[in-house]
DNA sequence: TGGTAACGGTTGACACGTCAACCAAGATAT
DNA sequence: ATATCTTGGTTGACGTGTCAACCGTTACCA
């Protein structure tokens, strides 16, 4: 039985597997933050709107598909819509829907390159086939709640 | 050449990629927090605080070790010090010594078994040796400035 | 010696996340 | 029909991160 706390060994792994998604993470924010004036979160929410809901779509949705709560969506809603790049209506009274804007929709356009551009740069290219199989099953193993 | 947008394969990994530490991350912080009233940032900076300086270091190299910038672990200590977890006093008129206090150790000893224990139920029992080893390589690479 | 650069740290503004409380509208149960 | 639950969303408070500006102090150089 281990000990009750991390070995040196263990401590190592952790701290590996800490740092490689901040810094890859950061890294990509960065590049799209300066070549795209775009956040990572941002980007994220104008991709799923223009990709899944054709540019609408019910706030509700949006949140299940990113894997937010609505607290979460709604705050980085209000910030979006303050910068111009969505608004909300409400449809029916009682649910809202969400619309990428024309200067979101523009902004989304140049920004999608940059991403792939540095999405390849910081993580597929530096990885072997085998590599990046390997993150993706151990992505699935850590992703189930037991 | 690629394509200049991620195709349906590598936004399968890009996504896989950004899941996996967002997700873990999210419950050690959240065992920790529940189990023993520290939030991860916190428990960084005490086990730091206690480990490399034995209670009393000076910020700069905290910072270092940490991997932080001088701003944010001032804001961080800040927070930390309103919260009784640690002392700052300035030993010579330009450098500030943090020294963690009674409670901070206390703290800090209840919450190593903690993050111990859900640092392995959450990633290293999960995964096989070689498992663990890719991630470790691929940490490596990844951690790389080019 | 005087100017300037580097070091060590703080601060304020703002984006991001979480949590809990709240609210309105429908749906359900009794 | 009234009470209660669920759904969809907002809000406020607070912790966390980043960036840029600022401020003393020391070091270094002309």
């Amino acid at each position: 039985m281990p000990s009750e706390l991390l070995s040196p060994h263990e401590l190592r792994v952790w701290h590996a597997f800490r740092l490689m998604g901040e810094e890859v993470l950061a890294r990509i924010g960065q590049d799209l933050t300066e070549a795209a004036g775009l956040s990572g979160p941002e980007f994220g929410v104008l991709s799923r709107l223009a990709g899944l809901g054709q540019g609408e779509m019910r706030q509700q949705a949006l949140a299940d598909c990113l894997g937010w709560d609505k607290s979460r969506l709604s705050h980085q809603l209000t910030r979006m819509a303050g910068r111009g790049l969505i608004k909300r209506h409400a449809s029916d009274k009682r649910l809202v829907l969400v619309q990428i804007t024309r200067l979101g929709r523009k902004t989304l356009d140049n920004a999608m390159p940059v991403h792939a551009e540095s999405v390849r740069r910081n993580l597929l290219s530096r990885l072997t086939a085998e590599q990046i199989a390997t993150i993706v099953r151990v992505s699935n193993i850590l992703g189930d709640d037991d």
